[in-house]
DNA sequence: TAACTTGTTTAAAC
DNA sequence: TGTTTAAACAAGTT
């Protein structure tokens, strides 16, 4: 699933993809991919780029005409170019045509994501109602700014991690990867957690985000579940070796989430990369 | 075929 | 009232 390196990445892709270029059409081929009207994207023709911004696991593109594009990839949505080799079959719903350069498209299997589209001057506004929290990344945020934002709570700490209104971007992979890093207890209450424990998660939340984003060298994100390589130290690996400790990884439900651990890591106080 | 996958939203419970 | 938990939903794969 595209996280919030994942969508970072896509969001650069999409700058240098598009980057000083004319729009020659924006076609939406499914009309439920579209969030606005279709009259919309004809304002695009003849625009250009202007900015291609992140905001939590939304790719925010701002184009010369006034119209902002919004893209949320949900599940299974990404930014492929068309004439780049794909890894799987592709679902295309809406497609970017660009003077001199090959179109950019919007592929989503399971049709979750959506694009929105929004005039730009209405653009603050508009996130401002999907009630998001801050980002974790790249501003450098301290185990204090993490207590803050997350230390009153009484939830799990694990489910408080994808709550996006808390802090945005981490989703259940991110979350159990930069727990197991900071050796915290996915069932933990974030109210019980203590100094050494903000302190390790202030460290691996961007330490799992830059390992990530580092992992991305390709064109096209190929996601785990669509049959790409898994790499993670330790999400979809129940059952396998634990990369620090040896033991076996465990997992179980949370809020109706996978949670991937190593309950003897937690147990043990181990901590950091293995 | 039913269970599972996710982020987001809505409803219900505390 | 505000916080927390659970369930529903989108649509496709296994």
């Amino acid at each position: 699933m595209p996280e919030l390196p994942e969508v970072e990445h896509m969001t650069r892709l999409l700058s240098t993809w598009l980057g000083g270029a004319r729009v020659v059409a924006a076609t939406a081929e499914d009309p439920t991919v579209l969030d606005g009207p279709q009259s919309a994207l004809t304002g695009l023709t003849g625009a250009h780029l202007v900015r291609a911004s992140r905001r939590a696991k939304l790719t925010v593109a701002t184009f010369s005409d006034g119209t902002t594009l919004v893209v949320s990839y949900r599940m299974t949505g990404k930014l492929v170019r068309a004439d780049l080799p794909s890894p799987r079959r592709r679902r295309i719903r809406l497609r970017l045509a660009v003077a001199d350069r090959p179109e950019v498209w919007f592929d989503d299997t399971r049709r979750l994501g959506r694009v929105h589209v929004v005039r730009t001057s209405h653009l603050a506004e508009w996130l401002e109602e999907r009630d998001l929290g801050p980002d974790p990344w790249p501003q450098r945020r301290t185990a204090a700014w993490w207590r803050e934002h997350l230390g009153q709570s009484r939830r799990a700490i694990k489910p408080l991690l994808l709550d996006p209104s808390r802090v945005a971007g981490i989703g259940n992979i991110g979350a159990s990867e930069s727990l197991w890093r900071a050796g915290i207890d996915p069932r933990a209450r974030a109210c019980d957690l203590e100094a050494d424990d903000w302190s390790a998660l202030a460290a691996s939340v961007p330490a799992w985000i830059e390992r990530t984003l580092q992992n991305e060298t390709k064109p096209e994100i190929d996601f785990v579940t669509q049959g790409g390589e898994n790499p993670f130290w330790i999400y979809g690996r129940r059952g396998g070796s634990c990369p620090r400790c040896g033991q076996p990884l465990e997992a179980f439900k949370q809020g109706g989430r996978t949670t991937f651990w190593c309950s003897a890591c937690v147990t043990q106080g181990r901590r950091g990369e293995p």
